[in-house]
DNA sequence: GCCGTTTTCGGCCCGACTGTTTTCAGTCG
């Protein structure tokens, strides 16, 4: 938004709202490029700026928190700007933070931040990135040597100007450009499956030592999050009992994928291995191990609000036990059960664990029993070779099978996509005639419906005729082209596309699996409030490589009423189990069986489908 | 700057590791 100010864009006010006027005289709302996750990065860089510039800690704290806030609310910000009471509402939000939302959605700016940055420059907010850099040294960097950017503190360090710095001896100063190095290479979180893998191999070499009797991955990974940071990996057994890791943590250290050692201590073991995923082990006594999984799975905010209240109950929780704040003593340690149990809380999904309602859920008994991979009844959207699949239906109905699912639909390209080969009417009726043969070969085993997923034209009518989408048990309505809509276009583009009634499902509804292009945007408030009151569901494509909505996207459906359809979207018989990762998104959003059209055997599972208004 | 069964002031999560120290500050998760 700065830039696109200090580009002169010309910028007029039209109904109520400011509008940029691009080069063609169309105009885009410029509330699409104020989001909730811009608002929260400019508040979390306002924190980062006010740490350096030695502010009170507790106030850059509540920044923080409000950026955290920012991210997760499913309250469109820039939207309800001009509801201060709105914004009051939402927890971490007072009268201070209140005002700077406004002033961003005003002006897509904030004040301190632009003084601050006026003050040290954009780098510093890079400097930050580095390992072993904090705002402290950061702030010493500026005032002893004016070093603003990555790029100044790399040659600070090769002229030698580094020297003699508090706190900067030889190891400090290398370690700062082997961090430069490694920023420069490469700076990026990991896919969950990429992360689950590498865990795998770490984990069965870890268990071949004598003494370690199990390897839980904790952290971001156990909270099923689409993509890793770095991983934890929990260790315990005899041979991690206090004060004599040493030969357990040697063995760890020897691990053949370790590129680089980054700490090794008593109890911990952290190195990079292949593309400079971070790995760090920890070893724990078995007495403790429930502390420890409870506390490195987090999340950081679960784990904060938690020892708020271990604390107003008199206990303090560390990653060792939960113990009295009077004398000491361990309350609980070894399992996470008995830890939320002595809180007075239920145990709960790592998934929930993000600080989002959970911690007084728990405490009042009233979690919600959220659905999981083995309730999902069905997979109804997968391709075969009539399209662009790699096996016949038979072989998906077998898979799926094996699987252990009650019914598939097989829902083909339709004839807008020539490139994968789509159905025209005369083909689709034609797979019609074998899907049924199919089900019936299947003698009850498994139902195969008949589908299809037609593509939305640039004008949100479908590309196959009504009479023979009528005859489909399954339609799936998806964008597949013509992505230089704007987002007025788009959403009046699938708001016509869901009013067809044989539309039963609307498929890659914010278009964020159509890989190697931007997910196209569009309000997703509006039409998944016009998709509930349709009764038409929105998919979830599952496979992590292509998981089709975040968090945020699925709380939202939630809120409003859609109900979700958790697919593979298979065009290799072999990925039809691939939804494990999309089971525990639906998790983390807090999603149940009701909220889920598929978890219903397929009698109910068609009957939803048509439940249209 | 936020928040309140400790409510309009006075609190606000905790321990390990590292490097530079000679008792500890800074960073990280």
């Amino acid at each position: 938004m700065l830039r696109l100010l200090k580009a002169r864009l010309p910028i007029r006010m039209d109904g109520g709202r400011w509008r940029i006027l691009l080069a063609e005289g169309r105009t885009v709302d410029k509330k699409t490029m104020v989001d909730n996750k811009t608002m929260a990065r400019l508040l979390a860089e306002t924190a980062d700026l006010m740490e350096i510039d030695g502010a009170d800690s507790f106030r850059i704290r509540s920044y923080r928190r409000a950026a955290e806030a920012a991210e997760q609310t499913t309250v469109d910000l820039a939207e309800a700007a001009n509801d201060t009471a709105r914004l009051l509402a939402i927890d971490g939000i007072g009268k201070g933070m209140a005002a700077h939302l406004q002033s961003i959605a005003a002006t897509g700016t904030l004040p301190l931040r632009d003084e601050l940055l006026a003050k040290y420059g954009a780098g510093v907010l890079e400097l930050l990135k580095l390992p072993g850099m904090g705002p402290k040294t950061v702030a010493l960097l500026w005032d002893a040597a004016k070093i603003g950017t990555i790029d100044q503190l790399a040659e600070a360090i090769a002229a030698g100007r580094l020297k003699g710095l508090p706190r900067m001896g030889d190891k400090q100063i290398q370690k700062l450009q082997k961090g430069i190095e490694d920023y420069r290479r490469s700076a990026g979180r990991f896919r969950i499956d990429v992360a689950e893998e590498e865990a795998g191999r770490i984990a069965a070499y870890l268990l071949k030592f004598k003494g370690i009797k199990s390897v839980t991955p904790a952290g971001s990974l156990r909270r099923g999050r689409e993509t890793i940071g770095d991983l934890d990996l929990l260790v315990t057994g005899p041979a991690c009992a206090p004060e004599k890791t040493g030969p357990a943590v040697e063995y760890v250290a020897a691990y053949p994928g370790i590129q680089d050692m980054i700490a090794k201590g008593d109890n911990k073991v952290s190195f990079h291995v292949d593309q400079g995923l971070q790995v760090d082990v920890r070893l724990l006594p078995e007495e403790s191990y429930g502390a420890a999984l409870q506390y490195f799975t987090g999340s950081k905010a679960h784990n904060v609000t938690l020892r708020q209240r271990a604390l107003k109950m008199g206990y303090t929780l560390s990653e060792w036990a939960l113990a009295r704040l009077d004398d000491g003593t361990t309350v609980a340690a070894a399992t996470e059960e008995e830890i939320y149990a002595a809180l007075g809380m239920d145990w709960m999904p790592p998934e929930m664990r993000e600080n989002l309602g959970e911690i007084d859920a728990a405490a009042g008994h009233d979690l919600p029993r959220v659905v999981s991979l083995s309730d999902i009844r069905g997979d109804v959207h997968m391709h075969t070779t009539a399209s662009d699949g790699h096996n016949s239906i038979g072989e998906m109905a077998e898979a799926a099978l094996a699987c252990g699912y009650k019914y598939i639909a097989i829902t083909d390209h339709s004839k807008n996509l020539a490139m994968t080969n789509g159905l025209d009417e005369k083909r689709a009726l034609e797979q019609i005639k074998q899907v049924r043969a199919m089900d019936k070969r299947m003698e009850g085993k498994i139902r195969v419906f008949t589908g299809i997923e037609v593509d939305i034209l640039a004008d949100g009518a479908l590309d196959l005729d009504d009479e023979v989408l009528a005859q489909m048990d399954v339609v799936i309505a998806s964008v597949h082209s013509r992505f230089d809509q704007s987002r007025e276009e788009m959403t009046e583009r699938v708001l016509k596309a869901i009013e067809n009634p044989n539309v039963r499902i609307l498929g890659h509804p914010t278009g964020r699996l159509l890989l190697r292009r931007e997910p196209f945007a569009l309000d997703l408030a509006v039409v998944l409030k016009r998709a509930a009151e349709l009764g038409v569901a929105m998919e979830h494509n599952a496979a992590p490589e292509r998981l089709d909505l975040n968090d945020r996207d699925l709380r939202l459906a939630k809120e409003l009423g859609c109900r979700i359809v958790m697919s593979s979207d298979s065009h290799d018989s072999r990925n039809l189990g691939k939804m494990v990762y999309g089971a525990k998104q639906l998790r983390r959003a807090w999603l149940t069986k009701a909220d889920v059209l598929n978890t219903r055997e397929a009698k109910g599972f068609l009957a939803g489908l048509r439940a249209r208004k």
